[in-house]
DNA sequence: CTGAAAGCGCTAACAG
DNA sequence: CTGTTAGCGCTTTCAG
């Protein structure tokens, strides 16, 4: 390995000089910083970045944390975080949490002890512990869920889109709306079932039916399939994520009931295959590039600033988006 | 900040005693482990995995660049190398070159930088410059695509699954199958392509049609769009995968053509919306979260053996799986 | 079995 | 403007 010392060597400098050439310290004559350049290009010299952050006591590298990364909205998230990181030149360290508390905290250790210059977390709970972090001087922004300490986050008006896409439903004629949300520990599913349930509360006369399932695929069949076997089932279904909506999909149709027609279905987040699927899927869009992008940005601050000022919190409004899965017709 | 020294002090013996007592080395009596562990414990200490890595000239991370995080292609093997890095203590860094071979570039500059444990690729093409990183001594596999460099490999079988959807295709009594294909630097893009040629030379009377596009959405748009609007259109798609195929899907909706009447259509990789869209979806899918998993154990022995032995070759294959839309059905 | 001390490669005072 | 030097926090010889 080439290091330092050598370039200085071969640029007949000392490391300081080296160093600050190299870096762009405006202090240092044309000539040297030409011989530095030179000699580095010859010897295909890289910096040394682990040695760099023990010196600097800083990173530059951003931890993301998501809670699934086979989910179109948390990619999305992570195109937004990644342009504004590119932007200011921070590199982005994925990590997926897989909706596991373990190794939730596995990576917030990971990242601690890698001192990255801070963290961007959909946090699995509430109670998620960031102290560590906190401790450490790492700022921290949570997205998409909320988190019992006091820390800037961005967030969508989760339960506004499940009271919308709930009203959405009974407004298009459907009887016995019900509510397939994810886990009973995770915020996102807390907030959109309580979105639904202030929908049904406010007609008054509407039955309350819902179930907890997991995020994923296979949790919206099981949901489906538990709602469709109860005496009194609904014949329209809010489902927390897309993820779920597919499996949704899958058990309904094993079924035979036709969507549309037998049974009304909308589901958060847009994903991209959503107009295409059989009848194409309404849904309750969330801005998750933008949800990133803010996240990168107020992140990028805190490392910018040290950390000084108030916790700012972005909330962001979903949008309602009818398409066929949704609406009464006769067959 | 907690550092070794303050744990050292706290429990009254040497920094070397503590260093070696929290990792585990046997030559240390009982009595001090307790104390050291007792001392770390209230005081909260969290080893600074930077100093650690500059001392020991190693990192426990791997870096798994991917073309683009969006396709559930890449996070299906993503889900297969975090699973084995897990299991063997390390952590994954993901970085997301999305196909732009200049993001690549910078990614591959910083993941040596960090002095990563090694590295899982997809290149953007065999050209992708890895000599660095090979200088450095810092083993990588390359997935998906080869890479002009002698490194593991870990591949599918494109040209044979693009030869496997185009026979279907013709067996399925399309007259005039074309290929939509990715980017012509991209090596994916030309296997499918080269297997969908044999396919239709091997027919002897059929015409040869494609074209290139992007590997997303969009690229499915424009490539049907000009498929479709040439004299002598064809009337079955092969589509190189799943994110165009959306994108064909849109297009061939907007112009009101049937799928699976007017048009036949089959695309690689099973992605998970693929049996619901209308019609169902025929692909041929690749073993995703097996390479991954089979990279990361190949990237592992590696990097605990010191880069020893020659490069190995993995070659998995892929499996057909017909729905509707490659069907031939009257109306 | 334990401690003292030498660096890993780099940056940032501090001198000159 | 350039060079010398003292560490960043940790692991690992080398002594004892």
């Amino acid at each position: 390995m080439v290091k330092i010392s050598d370039v200085a060597a071969e640029a007949r400098v000392s490391v300081a000089t080296v160093s600050r050439a190299l870096n762009g310290n405006p202090r240092v004559s044309a000539e040297l910083r030409r011989r530095v350049a030179e000699a580095a290009e010859r010897l295909g010299y890289r910096p040394n970045g682990i040695a760099r952050s023990l010196r600097r006591q800083s990173t530059d590298v951003i931890a993301l944390i998501i809670s699934d990364v086979s989910n179109p909205f948390f990619t999305a998230i992570t195109r937004g975080v990644e342009d504004v990181a590119r932007q200011n030149g921070l590199s982005v360290l994925l990590c997926n949490a897989d909706e596991d508390p373990v190794k939730e905290a596995t990576y917030l250790g990971v990242v601690e002890q890698q001192k990255v210059a801070g963290v961007i977390l959909s946090p699995h709970s509430a109670a998620t512990d960031v102290g560590r972090l906190h401790d450490t001087g790492i700022p921290l922004v949570a997205i998409d869920r909320h988190l019992s300490a006091d820390v800037d986050t961005v967030m969508v008006r989760s339960r506004d889109g499940a009271r919308d896409a709930t009203n959405h439903l009974i407004d298009a004629g459907w009887h016995r709306p019900a509510c397939i949300t994810g886990p009973e520990d995770a915020e996102t599913a807390q907030e959109r079932l309580a979105g639904y349930l202030e929908a049904v509360r406010a007609h008054g006369n509407l039955a309350e039916i819902f179930v907890h399932a997991s995020f994923r695929q296979e949790g919206g069949v099981r949901g489906a399939a538990q709602l469709l076997d109860a005496r009194n089932a609904p014949d329209a279904l809010f489902v927390a994520n897309s993820q779920q909506a597919l499996g949704v999909i899958e058990e309904v149709r094993r079924r035979g009931r036709r969507i549309g027609v037998d049974l009304g279905i909308i589901t958060f987040d847009d994903a991209p295959w959503a107009p295409f699927v059989d009848p194409p899927m309404s849904v309750i869009a969330q801005p998750a590039y933008d949800i990133g992008a803010q996240a990168a940005t107020l992140l990028v601050e805190r490392i910018r600033t040290g950390m000084q000022g108030m916790t700012r919190h972005s909330m962001l409004s979903t949008t309602l988006i009818v398409r066929e899965s949704s609406r009464l017709s006769s067959p």
